[in-house]
DNA sequence: TCCTTATTGATAACCTTTACTATTAAGTAA
DNA sequence: TTACTTAATAGTAAAGGTTATCAATAAGGA
């Protein structure tokens, strides 16, 4: 069972290089099936999985909205606009072995965290008014 | 538009509270369903909602699984199971105005945050053997 | 060049949640 | 009590994102 390299998947890695930052699975079919006109949606989620696992993406998941995947960059934290669902860097220290601050594990296996704030970014600040 | 007193939403807060912790709508219905038949997934579904809305009971939305309800207690942190998806309680101190370590919000007006732990339960480490 | 099988494309299914709508019933006022 | 207004319900369909299925294709090694 070993991993055989694929257009598709350069494509697919490419088109979240390209697009930078936060880019649903749509938004990366969007960019490669341009290219490649009868790319299979189900082969841009299972590649962005798989991209994900192997570490050379990161997987942003957005409960209630699509999840979101990165250019692999350095460890940092995200916040979702309550009202339109966007994601948003944030820039703040990356607290490494957040782990070690809970009290008793009670036998759970640690592997990371995520932290997502909540709130109204500015765009949807403007249209409440 | 004034808020009525169903006997519907009473019976979703009584399970919700029977249930403890970290029930999903799904388990909610079922419990419901068995004294009052012919309730609608829709009403526990809406009930919920409404029932967080109004701060009564407390909302986890979990990526990819189905959201938890909590009965109402203090502010806390939660871990998910990366097998089998299931979400406990951390033993660790809430850090109040985690917002204050943001050094520029770029206008984003925050309210919240919410933290999750991944790793791999008891139960499952177990299984692995 | 052949062979094995991982990967693909196309489509259906999944699962949780929300939307829709006629009907029911909660609260208010007569 | 009775009538009235309309919020809430039951039942069902549909949305939305993602995964499963499977015959056909193609990547990489022999």
């Amino acid at each position: 069972m070993m991993k055989r390299n694929t257009i598709q998947r350069a494509m697919v890695l490419d088109a979240v290089n390209k697009l930078k930052c936060h880019a649903t699975a749509d938004e990366v079919y969007q960019i490669v099936v341009n290219e490649h006109p009868n790319i299979s949606k189900g082969t841009v989620y299972r590649n962005l999985n798989q991209l994900a696992e192997m570490g050379e993406i990161r997987k942003i998941e957005v409960p209630g909205n699509a999840d979101r995947f990165d250019h692999r960059c350095h460890d940092h934290y995200h916040a979702r606009c309550l009202k339109c669902g966007k994601v948003f860097d944030v820039e703040m220290e990356y607290i490494q072995n957040l782990e070690k601050q809970i009290k008793d594990s009670h036998g759970f296996q640690f592997s990371g965290h995520d932290l997502m704030f909540k709130g109204v970014c500015p765009n949807c600040q403007k249209k409440e008014k």
